[in-house]
Parts: structure tokens; C-alpha cells; sequence
RNA sequence: GGUGCCAUAGCUCAGUUGGUAUAGCAAAGGACUGAAAAUCCUUGUGUCCCUGGUUCGAUUCCCGGUGGCACCA
């Protein structure tokens, strides 16, 4: 049976260093859980792998669209979908390692069927929303779908946005298309979620950011200043600078803003893995109760 | 050594005519099913430097310490 090793964990945990050496321990190639690096533009500010780290195991799903492309968790299911029945066919274990909880998800325990918004509902929704508001939005919603209306969170524009572009695309309430159920999955999933103190972490964001300032994020971060609109670089690291580029903050701020949310980000991330209980948890440097316990749960 | 000023949350600070207390920054907790590094919600975390005194009651007033800063020697 096929093996799905998930290392998952916060930003600069040391999730890639890991991922690589336990690559290397089984033979693997890795698979990218990053819903940011899988963008060929973003290499400074996602942290991405270097060309030594990608020549010492091959890697799938990194760089591998435009910023200017569409891309999503259902997509991220697909192409990793794709790659363990073609590619990974024969391999009885591969390795994804990633931050990105809703990806991760997507491809563990699957995601609802729901129509891929078109752009003329998207405008059309959005354009609704500049001129009637939130309000407005939340009305349509309840007459559309009150099922979903009933436990939405009405603070949160963009889900409810989202949910009535989705009843319009498919012609029926959103909530008849939502399962509440995981999908079943023709592999094994062995869930493992790095963690080390907090206060170390925080420390090896700021010092990240840091080097990432030396290595040319502004730069980088200019480049596609003309695209910020594009919600690919609604990111951190990248929408920070534009407001530098802009005018509205001094340079040093920016940095100061890139950490904060680089933690708070991590903090984000430690939450949705805690509370998904099915992950064994570990330091970065236990890698050797790491392979015993991969060893103890791959099936055969 | 002398004089003066200061000491409140992790940091910078407000305040209490004596009834155990603010803000900002930082932080903590949580939601999440096709834009998720997105988006949204909640929360003040405290020997008010220490000892003693006055008082029904002291973080607040007084004495004495301790530490810091400034000035004078």
C-alpha cells in the first residue's frame, strides 16, 4: 500500500531540512505542501527550496505556476492526486512536507465537489458587494442558502462573499454541496507535526526575515509591485513592502510588520494542527524517533 | 558621599483628592471545506520595587531600604 508521510509544522520550524533527510532515508521525492511556493516568482519571500536542497531530492509542486494563475487547495488535491497515482505509482512511500493547513487537508481528507467560480460571477458577486456592502451580501445569503446563512460567520465578508458566488455558479444553496465528511483515501496517511519553544521559533522567524532583507526581498518584492492586486502576492513578506513602496511606512517598519505576521502566521498554523489531533508530534532534531515511528506506521 | 527625580503588564506608559488599576506595542486563545502566508472572532496577562508606619482600608500619604537616572562634590 502507497504511504503518504506528511511532515506539516510552522513556518521555519525547519520542516525542509527534516523533509530531506527523511526524503533521503526512504528513497523519496518530495512533495511541496506550500500554497506560496508553488508560485515560480516567489523565491525569496516564501522561503523557498534552494537549488542545492532541489538537487538533493527531486521536488514536485514548487515554482510550478505564474503569479498571475489561478490556483487553489481543490487544484493542490488534483495535482498531488495525480502524482501519487502516475508518477508515485510504484513507490510505497512519499513524502509531503508543507505549512499550508488547507492544502494539506485537501489532499488527506479531501475537499467538497463545488463549481470553480467563473470570472464573470466572481465580478459580478464583487461588484454586488462594493455597492450594497456586507449588509447586502448577507441578505443575499440568507435568501439563497439559509442553511449556510444560519452558521456562517456574518463578520467575515470574504466567506460570505464566497458562498454566494457559489450558490450562484451552481445554480443551488452551497450547503447541498457540503458533505461534512472525509473522502475515502486509496492510501495510507502517517500525519507527523514539528514543533520546538516557542520563544526559539519566534527567533528563528525574525532572524529568517533578516536574511531574507540581505538576500533582495525588496528587489524581489518591486518586481511585481505593478501585480500586487494579485491575491498570489496578498502574502507576507510581499504586501508589507508595497505599503513601504507606497509611501505609508518607513522601510524598517515593513520589516518589523513581516516578522509579526510571520508569527502570527506560525501561530495560526500551530493551532490548526494542534486541534487536528491526528498528528504525532515531535522536535526537528528527534529524527530518529521520527523513522521509527514512520517505520511503526507504514503499511505494507 | 550629598541633593533631586523616577520605580505600575513582556516593553513604553496613564491613573487612583486613599476603596487592588489604564492605554499603545508585543502577546495569548479560537474559527476555518475550491483566493487559506487569505479572511474573521475573543482575551489584559499585574506582589502597582521591598520593609515598616498612619488608616476600617495604602499601589496612592509618611519613615527607612534597594535599584536606575541627573546634577553637585
Amino acid at each position: 500500500m502507497q504511504n503518504l508521510i506528511v511532515i506539516a509544522g510552522p513556518t521555519a520550524v525547519g520542516k525542509t531540512e527534516l523533509a530531506l533527510e527523511i526524503a533521503e532515508h526512504y528513497g523519496s521525492e518530495i512533495i511541496s505542501a506550500d500554497s506560496r511556493q508553488v508560485y515560480r516568482e516567489l523565491q525569496i519571500g516564501t522561503a523557498a527550496p534552494t537549488a542545492q536542497q532541489l538537487a538533493r531530492v527531486h521536488h514536485h509542486l514548487v515554482g510550478h505556476r505564474s503569479i498571475s494563475e489561478y490556483y487553489s487547495a481543490y487544484e493542490f488535491e488534483q495535482d498531488v492526486l495525480k502524482l501519487l497515482n502516475g508518477h508515485f505509482a510504484k513507490q510505497n512511500a512519499v513524502v509531503m512536507t508543507g505549512g499550508s493547513m488547507m492544502y494539506i487537508d485537501a489532499v488527506c481528507n479531501g475537499i467538497d465537489e463545488i463549481p470553480t467560480i467563473s470570472d464573470d460571477v466572481r465580478n459580478l458577486v464583487w461588484q454586488t458587494y462594493e455597492k450594497g456592502g456586507l449588509e447586502h451580501m448577507l441578505k443575499m445569503l440568507e435568501t439563497l442558502d439559509p442553511e449556510f446563512f444560519s452558521i456562517v460567520d456574518k463578520h467575515n465578508a470574504k466567506r460570505v462573499i464566497h458562498a454566494v458566488e457559489i450558490c450562484l455558479m451552481a445554480g443551488k444553496p452551497y450547503s447541498s454541496l457540503r458533505t461534512n465528511s472525509a473522502k475515502e483515501r486509496p492510501f495510507n496517511t502517517i500525519r507527523i507535526a514539528l514543533n520546538r519553544d516557542r520563544a526559539e521559533l519566534f527567533e528563528r522567524i525574525n532572524m529568517r526575515v533578516d536574511q531574507m532583507m540581505t538576500d533582495g526581498l525588496v528587489d524581489e518584492a518591486r518586481k511585481y509591485y505593478p501585480m500586487r492586486e494579485l491575491n498570489s502576492l496578498n502574502t507576507v513578506g510581499y504586501k508589507e513592502l508595497f505599503d513601504y513602496f507606497d509611501g505609508n511606512i518607513p522601510l524598517e517598519e515593513a520589516v518589523r510588520l513581516i516578522k509579526r505576521n510571520t508569527r502570527r502566521y506560525a501561530k495560526k498554523q500551530l493551532t490548526w494542527f494542534r486541534l487536528k489531533n491526528d498528528y504525532q508530534w515531535f522536535e526537528p532534531n528527534q529524527k530518529e524517533a521520527i523513522i521509527e515511528y514512520i517505520d511503526k506506521s507504514l503499511k505494507q
